[in-house]
Formats: structure tokens, sequence, C-alpha cells
DNA sequence: CAACATCCTGTG
DNA sequence: ACAGGATGTTGC
């Protein structure tokens, strides 16, 4: 018996499958999908086992070292949809696999040295390192030549050798527990406990209380019976307790309660709509839906009882929700009303806690899973139905390899399991809603709030007339009177400013100089606790100058506002008003975002300030002013999807105002007023920006009417990136139909990062069933150069960043 | 000509 | 990715 194994090492070369010996003792328990460590070369590595076989065409086969997992981590179906990724993505399976594992049992083995003889057998340097240990980490040893050579000398004599072990990241964790070994009657306590032992009796009496089958975490005993250890040791001597170590889960939101929930009563758009969903169901029917629904429709009740139908059916629901607003109150609404039915999975978790939950995934202990972009790859094997909320967030595209779009896979893995897939969003991205124009999706719309209360009033404000005025504070006059009124009325309001940190960047008034990046081309940020100049690129960090290093002028001056500077100018401003800043800076720690939002609930603050983490998920009743400070730092980036997130960040934003009783107000400050994303946004009109939008798509030849694949080539060396960028150019041009359009090269919005200088090729192509094919003959040119002189060549399919 | 750095190949 | 052997470089 032989597997086919895909070891844990990307690099083309490697791609493709090993062949090993399955040894006997395994021959029984090895199944496709399990980890295994192999022999390869002179090391050992992780891999995958991808096939089992009875022959191989390998001559000299070495054999599996070890099986890691007594059951599959990868099912079938995953196993064929990291194929499919691999092919989709030009990704390495090995990339694909990584993806769908959590990080903590993707162990790396570890180079070690161990001695087969008594220390005092070795020479004295070997007895020193060895000290009172069996066995050392390689890395741990010293490195001089005089050194390795006697080290050499005792491996050839077999007195020490070289080996890999593997150590799991995250052990399960355990902890003491003890059981009653039976039942008791009171006569056999009163035989063998005497009158006097009260805190034995008083233990033993609590435990009979309880179900009495069940293991019972020690400390739980000890602090509810009020004694000690050595009462457990004498009841287990006597043969009353079993002790033992038991596994538990990391629960990550074990302090809290999560209220029991029961179905809201529905509207009648959002029963419609509920029918529709049951149907594909119950009736397997593997199509998408686009949930199109305006913010406070009540989308996330029609996705709880949608998935209440699921369980129903006996099947499993994945939920993925953008990290951002994965917060506690998302949460609480699935826990509320599936209760230990759930899995949370997303960043914040600790490694343990994200193995934990993954494991109830496998082990079947859960129905449901909730969570961010990688959630969508949970192992179940039953799937009923897929929910993406907020469909239209760029974060559900990874950034790095595998570069997968959630939105794919879902649908993938809809296919496969006969089950539908729901996109829901105020506002679709417009590659969606152009395929429910289609009907390639089906459309399905919640066009009211479920409280019948209007949309919020939107005042738009030119902020050049502002500037005439000689305002020259953040906030124009309309919005700072309103933000008074809230605070004599004792209303909240929110402020959004889609930037972080003090200024924009730092200036020399006299020379013009710029502080920047020394190895990323682009401007640093100033960042006033510290009195630090930072690179949000590559994190860089240098104090701020004072004196200008180009012209030595003192004349050193801050643009642009920051949330920060905004923070500052409101203890100025409205010195009475109690402001929560929230950035990335300000809830970098574990919990802190989630207390701050706590906080700001609790009416400990008057006002909100923050970027875009606080445009979703916000839901408080006192909320009845929002504040844009400046709605076009996003119009105006290089990308072409700059008018379409403008519209879904001001839609998005204004949906926090007002969504109970009181009406809300928003104001939105601009030097474009009349851009029509801003326009269309005051009138909450989707249909109206996505015509436009769609008619500019079209006239400039952009998604949805084309497709697009990006290529950056990064190298130290200036000339060998433009160079090599042409030559992809140049190749691609050759090669793909006289259609498709391929840009460029030019020099990437940043134009260093890390010391590598970038460069980019775009293709817009609208059928190009071989460049998959194309793209990668280009890897397999350039693999020399990739592997061993750092040549980076990324490519993105459908790209969501130009930089 | 040895000691050392760098390149290059193969991994089942 | 990385180990190990082949090949090139340098110092005396």
């Amino acid at each position: 018996m032989y597997a086919k194994v895909i070891v844990d090492i990307p690099a083309l070369s490697l791609d493709k499958a090993f062949d090993y010996k399955v040894p006997e003792n395994y021959q029984l328990f090895i199944q496709v999908g399990m980890r295994v460590l192999v022999p390869f070369g002179k090391r050992k590595i992780q891999g995958i086992v991808w096939q089992l076989t009875n022959e191989t065409d390998v001559e000299q086969v070495k054999t599996i070292a070890e099986l890691l997992d007594p059951y599959p981590v990868l099912t079938n179906e995953l196993l064929r949809l990291g194929e499919w990724l691999a092919k989709e993505t030009t990704c390495f399976l090995s990339s694909a696999y990584g993806a769908m594992i959590p990080s903590a049992i993707r162990a790396k083995p570890k180079k070690m040295i161990q001695r087969q003889v008594k220390k005092e057998q070795l020479p004295p340097v070997l007895q020193a390192v060895f000290a009172n240990k069996q066995s050392v980490l390689w890395k741990e040893l010293p490195k001089e030549a005089a050194f390795l050579s006697t080290l050499k000398q005792e491996i050839e004599r077999g007195h020490v050798v070289v080996d890999y072990v593997l150590k799991n990241k995250i052990e399960k964790k355990t902890i003491l527990c003890v059981r009653l070994v039976k039942t008791y009657t009171d006569e056999e306590i009163a035989k063998s406990i005497h009158p006097s032992a009260k805190k034995q009796r008083k233990m033993l009496e609590w435990l009979q209380e309880r179900s009495a089958e069940d293991w019972v975490p020690v400390k739980d005993v000890l602090a509810q019976t009020n004694t000690s250890m050595s009462v457990v040791h004498t009841l287990v001597e006597k043969g009353f307790l079993q002790k033992e170590k038991r596994e538990i889960y990391r629960d990550p939101y074990e302090h809290r309660n999560f209220e029991v929930t029961t179905a809201l009563s529905l509207t009648s758009d959002q029963a419609r709509v509920l029918t529709d969903i049951e149907k594909a169901i119950t009736e397997e029917k593997a199509r998408t839906y686009l949930l199109r629904g305006v913010t406070g429709s009540g989308k996330t009740e029609v996705y709880l009882q949608a998935i209440e139908h699921v369980l129903q059916k006996g099947k499993e629901a994945i939920v993925l929700v953008p990290e951002i607003s994965l917060t506690p109150q998302m949460v609480e609404r699935f826990k509320g009303r599936f209760g230990s039915l759930v899995a949370v999975l997303h960043s914040a978790l600790s490694q343990g806690e994200k193995y934990d939950e993954w494991r109830k995934i496998l082990k079947k202990e859960v129905k449901v899973v909730v969570g961010a972009r990688s959630a969508v790859f949970a192992p179940f094997e039953n799937i009923g139905l897929i929910v993406i909320d907020e469909e239209h967030e760029s974060s559900y595209k990874q950034e790095d390899h595998p570069r997968y779009h959630a939105r794919d896979v879902a649908i993938w893995r809809g296919k496969y399991h006969r089950a539908p897939v729901l996109l829901g969003s105020a506002t679709p991205s417009l590659e969606s809603y152009a395929r429910a124009m289609r009907n390639v999706y089906q459309l399905l719309e919640l066009p009211s709030r479920v409280n019948r209360l209007p949309l919020p009033h939107v005042d738009i404000i030119d902020m050049r007339q502002e500037l005439k005025k000689g305002n020259r504070t953040p906030f124009s006059e309309t919005l700072f009177q309103k933000m008074k009124e809230r605070l004599e009325k004792k209303e909240q309001t929110v402020l959004f400013l889609n930037r972080r940190g003090f200024s924009t960047f730092v200036m020399c008034r006299t020379c013009g100089y710029t502080a920047e990046c020394p190895h990323c081309e682009i401007t640093l940020t100033y960042h006033h606790t510290g009195r630090l100049l930072k690179c949000h690129y590559c994190g860089h960090e240098e104090p701020l100058i004072t004196t200008c290093p180009a012209c030595s002028s003192e004349q050193i001056r801050f643009f642009g506002t920051g949330t920060q500077k905004v923070e500052a100018e409101l203890t100025k401003l409205l010195p009475e008003a109690k402001v929560i800043r929230m950035d990335v800076d300000t809830t970098s720690k574990k919990g802190s975002h989630e207390k701050l939002l706590q906080a700001f609930g609790k009416k400990e603050a008057d006002i909100l300030l923050g970027t875009q983490m606080i445009a979703k998920g916000l839901d408080f009743p006192d909320i009845t002013l929002v504040g844009v400070l400046a709605a076009d730092t996003l119009l105006h980036l290089p990308d072409f999807r700059a008018a379409e997130r403008t519209f879904q960040l001001l839609t998005q934003v204004s949906g926090r105002a007002g969504r109970e009783k009181r009406p809300g107000e928003v104001v939105i400050q601009t030097y474009s007023p009349d851009h029509y994303s801003i326009q269309h946004a005051k009138s909450h009109d989707y249909i109206q920006f996505a015509q436009r939008e769609m008619y500019q798509r079209k006239e400039t030849g952009y998604p949805p009417y084309y497709y697009m694949t990006l290529i950056t080539v990064a190298h130290e060396d200036v000339m060998k990136t433009m160079k090599t960028a042409e030559n992809i150019a140049k190749f691609l041009r050759h090669q793909l139909s006289s259609e498709t359009k391929v840009l460029g090269p030019t020099v990437s919005p940043i134009a260093r990062i890390k010391d590598r200088y970038r460069y980019q090729c775009m293709i817009k192509y609208r059928n190009e069933p071989s460049l998959k094919q194309t793209l990668g003959k280009i890897l397999q040119h350039y693999q020399q150069e990739i592997e061993r002189e750092h040549l980076l060549i990324s490519i993105d399919n459908n790209p969501q960043m130009f930089m």
C-alpha cells in the first residue's frame, strides 16, 4: 500500500504528489486527508495524504515515518476544493490546503541532536551542551567550526544522532477532573467515612446531587464545597472517586451568558424572502441568492430562521461575516438562537481557541459556524446553506496566497453539497448585482426597515464653502451645531473619519521635503502618541523631525487630518463632551474593541469617533446623529471601485443613525458634493447608483464588463524588475487574444515595499480560456529566479486592491 | 592547495 | 525549504 503525499513546502518544483510506502501498522488506520510525517531528503517534513494506491512507479520509495492524526483533517470534498483553488488562483496545492487547516496544527518539524550513550562517553564540549538532557535543539547549538567537527565525529561514531521531532504548536488543553465511581447509598457512605470527616461527606453529597456519571473539574468541586485537594486524594484512595486529566475546549465566550432568543415575527417582505430560501434548502437547489436589504431591514433574522430550517433538515450551515463586524453583538445573536451548536472563528481568537472551535466542527459537535473569510473552509460534510453577510466587502478576498474570494469558494461548496448560497448586502457589489440582473443569481429584496422608520435624512455640506467662510476646524457649522444639540439632549453622535493617526503627512514649508519610509515609497504618518512617524505598510517607525533634514529649516508643518487630531480638536471645541476614539491604535489589545463599544453602549460617552471599523454592526438606540468628516478620502484613490466604495461606506455609516424610536440625521462633509456616489447616498438610492456606475464601468472597460488579472513583479534591482515586467507583458500580448488588453507595465502605486521595487501589468479580458495556463507558463519560466534570487511574481485574479 | 563562499541539484 | 555536494574564489 502506497500513499501519494503533498508535502508542506511551497515551491513550484515540489508542487506534486510524492509516493511513500504505508507501514504495516498504519494500513488499517490511514485515510486520505490525514497529516503524515515523511522523510524528505535528509529531513523529515509534514505532508497530507492525498491518495492511497496499491502501486507506484517510483523505484526507491521511502516509508511514512509517522501518522499525525487519528482522523482526517481534510475531508474528501476539501481535498478536491484545494485542487480547484490551486488551479483557479495559480497557487501551490500545499498553500491551498494550508489555508484550510488552523495554523495551530501546522507543526514545523524541529531539527535536534540526540545522544545515544552516557554523557561521560562524550567529549567535554558535547557534555556541556547536553547538560542533563537527552536531546538538544539544533538551533540552540553553537555554530563554531571546531564544535561542528567534533559533533560530526560523534555522529559518525554513532554516539549522537540527528533527528527531527514534530512539536504541535498548540496542545489540547486538559484540566484535572473527578467523578463518582458509582452512586452510593447512605449506608455505604456511613460505613467507610468517619462521622467526623465532614468535608469528605460534604464533597460526596455535593457530587451525588449532580448527575453522578459526569466528570467535574476539581477546581469547581473545591470552590463549591469549600474543601481542599487532600479531601479529593482521600476519597480517591478510598475508592469513591476517580481522578483523571480531561481534555477541554478553550471557550472564548466563557464568561458571557447569551440570552436565549426565539424566532421574531417577520414582516411580509422577510417572510416572502424566507419562503424562497427554505424552498431551496428543502429541494437541495444549489442556487445563489442575492439578498438586497436596506440597513435595518432585518437580514440577520432571515439568516437565523433559514438556518433553523437547515438544522431541522439535519444539516449544517456556514455564516460568513466581515472580520470587523464580527463583534460580540453579532456573535450573541447566533449563540442566543442556537446556543452550543455554534462555533465562532475569527482572527481575534488565540491559536488555541481557534483550534478548539475548529475541532468542534470536525467532531460534529456543532452545526453552525459563524466566522470571517477562512471559515468558508469549515470541514462540515453535510452543508445545507452558506450565508455571506455584507457580500460586497473587499475583505472576503484574501490578499496573499492563495488569493481566493470567499464568495467563489462558497459557490463551489454549495454546488458540491447541493445547497443554496445566500449573499446579503444593503449595497451589493456591482459584480453580484450584474449577475442578479442576468439571472445568474436570484435577486431577493427587503426594501424597507423593520420598524417602518424612514431612512435618515442626509445633509451634504460643501467644505469648500466652509473654507471660504474661514472655518479651519474639521467640523462644518451645521455639523457642529447639531453635535451641540445632541449633547444638550443627551443623545449620541458617531463621527466617522477614514484615516487613523494624527496627520497624513509631514512637510517642510521652506523646501517642500516630505518624510518618507526608507523601505517603501510612501509618506510617513504622524502619530501623536509617542510623537512618532509611522509607515502604514511595513511598520517602520522613527521619531518626529523638528528640523528639516534637507534644508535645516524649522518650518515643519502637518497636513491632513487623522482621528487623533480630530480628537484633540473636539476636546478644544466641546470640552464638556466625552469622546471615545476607535481605530487600529486604540483597539489593538485583545478585548479592547469590545470594551470601548460597551462603554459607548452604556452611554459613558457622547461621541464615538472612529475609522472604518465603526461603520458596521453598531446598533445603539441613542445614536441620532452620524457625521462623516471627509467623504472624499476614498473617492480619490486610484482605484476603479472608488465610487462604489464611497457609496457603500456612506450608506453603511448612515445606517447607524436612528435605528430605533427616534429618527436619525446624517451629515456628510465633502469637497465634491456633486459627485454621483455622494448624491445617490443622500437619496439612499442603490439602484440609481448602480445603473450610473454600471454605465461608467462599461465605458472604461472594467468589471463587471471585463475580468481583470493583476501581475506584480518585485525585486531589489529596479532594472531587473522593469525588464521582467516588460518581458511578461510582451509574452502576454503575444499569447492572448487580440480582444484582450494588456496594460503596462507601470510602476505600482506603491513603488517600493520592504526594499523591493514593484512594477505591475494589468490584463483586461472578456473571454480567455487559456489564461490560467499562460500564467502558469510565466511562473515556470521564471521558476529559477523566483526560487533562487527572491524575484517575486504575484498573480491576482479579480484583484480588490491595486497597491 | 586548503579553507571558505556560492551555486546547483534533488527531494518519493 | 534546505541539505549536501560541486564549483569557484581567495589567501598564503
